[in-house]
DNA sequence: TTGACAAATGACTAATTAGTCATTAGTATA
DNA sequence: TATACTAATGACTAATTAGTCATTTGTCAA
């Protein structure tokens, strides 16, 4: 058990410095001080460390995150949230590194699968903090606002952690509560809708079914004002259920749709669906 | 020639998909459905091939947003500052993908050096359109909002970049261009100072010499032919040697070449070189 | 057809990799 | 001391890597 630590300190160390893929479990047990027989009498694989190393850091930065947002008073909820965030990121600020790296640029299956799952954690943590902040306020812009937070956040904090800057926390953080009060009071343009939001889900990105597709065109039929839009969508529908128009024709439908707002995402998957 | 094109783009898909590190030569020369001798005909390494992927992609794209800054009325300049990046991002997006992976992950010392020189140049593009559109009234936050704006950028780019989302280009330049408007009318507190960024530079930037530019312009003069570009480039050569026009017609003549497509870099250089 | 030259090949080297396993060292109990 | 057990070793395998080079193929002028 030890013996384990030890192997994941040196380890956390190598792959700050070099990076997971470049680092070999050859230097690491150098590094450590061990047999490479050794290594494997305490991890199956590379891999094994990497996916443990995650999940010792991410359990206790993701805890502390989560119990700050549910304890803490609105009037200090953002100050605390940054405040923990980066000094989490400062105080494991090797595992910092490696996350962000590997968040970045990952092919390993399991690996990506594990750091989704905690930034999808970390996201969940921020909207709940904004809905609670700006509640009704800014039912429109709320997942922009998850996004810039967590956008600012990580950017700001590849500063001390890439380039060795001092770190004046206290600072840092006003300054981050200050943009995020600033951008949740004034921005009014929607990027990320739940359209969109939905379809970034894992589950969503493999398959398109008809039943998905059609159940979004009866809420945008809803939407719409009587148009050419409407009509197209009208038909589309139909062809959803029987099919007669030739592709071209569907093709032409689908490109009416394209331009409205609201239908962008619809178009999106129709595109998808049909292939073109 | 054509060949060391077919490379570089069967290379650039390969890396987008794996990463630079986890593809391996063999895997580029059967992509490319060339023989591995071959390959080493037309790249000495496998440093070689992303270092030229960089410049051939970074001089284009760089030199594109240069001149949207440099060449647009205020009023529609964070607009189309946002807009052409993003299409940058989106019309190169293998590219993009390389290019941001290797920057949060890369070790090699050239690649990461050529990074970061075409990073400086885009930071200071963006700092001299904030300095341009804000003025007097950010002296204190200016860095701060050069960096909210490239992590902004980059951050909703990595959106479309790795989850493969529809992009309404139109609307995410929108909201960008309010996301900065708003955090330039607003943010008071500084974290970014003059000191930080003395401290972040790298020792000397390297000058932009004379003799850089010369032999740049002696390649160009061989691979054009007669045109009213080509005219201009000798005139700009003789400047080079022996100045005698005034500075508004060597600027029109800088101008004349800047749409050839293979003189961007070369405008670029005489625009920096001319402090227009 | 021949000769000369450039383009292209792929078998090869030498180095490095993750992971294995027969062997040994260390330790605790009888 | 003898026995039984675990902890640890590092030489080993098989696969993969970047890069090389003797050889073959293609091309074009004489």
């Amino acid at each position: 058990m030890i013996k384990k630590e030890l192997i994941m300190e040196k380890a956390l160390e190598l792959f700050a410095k070099q990076g997971f893929e470049a680092t070999s479990v050859q230097q690491i047990t150098e590094h450590s001080r061990i047999s490479k027989g050794a290594f494997y009498l305490s991890f199956k694989s590379k891999d094994e460390l990497i996916l443990a190393l995650i999940d010792h850091f991410m359990i206790q930065i993701s805890s502390d995150i989560d119990h700050i947002v549910k304890h803490t008073t609105d009037h200090d909820l953002l100050y605390k949230f940054f405040y923990a965030s980066l000094k989490s990121y400062r105080d494991h600020s090797d595992f910092a590194k490696i996350f962000m790296k590997e968040q970045a640029q990952s092919c390993n299956e399991e690996l990506i699968k594990k750091i989704h799952y905690y930034e999808s954690i970390n996201e969940k943590n921020i909207l709940s903090l904004v809905d609670r902040l700006y509640g009704d306020d800014i039912v429109q812009t709320r997942y922009d606002l998850v996004y810039c937070i967590n956008g600012l956040l990580k950017h700001y904090a590849a500063l001390f952690l890439f380039y060795n800057i001092p770190l004046d926390l206290y600072l840092l953080t006003q300054s981050l509560v200050e943009k995020t009060n600033v951008l949740a009071n004034h921005i009014s343009i929607p990027f990320i809708t739940n359209d969109l939001v939905e379809m970034m889900k894992p589950g969503t990105k493999e398959e398109i079914t008809k039943e998905q597709i059609f159940n979004l065109m009866d809420n945008k039929l809803e939407e719409l004002e009587e148009s050419i839009e409407k009509e197209s969508l009208t038909l589309l529908k139909q062809q959803l259920i029987e099919p007669t128009l030739s592709r071209p024709l569907i093709k032409g439908l689908v490109e009416n749709i394209h331009y409205h707002p609201h239908c962008k995402w619809l178009s999106y998957l129709l595109r998808q669906y049909y292939q073109f």
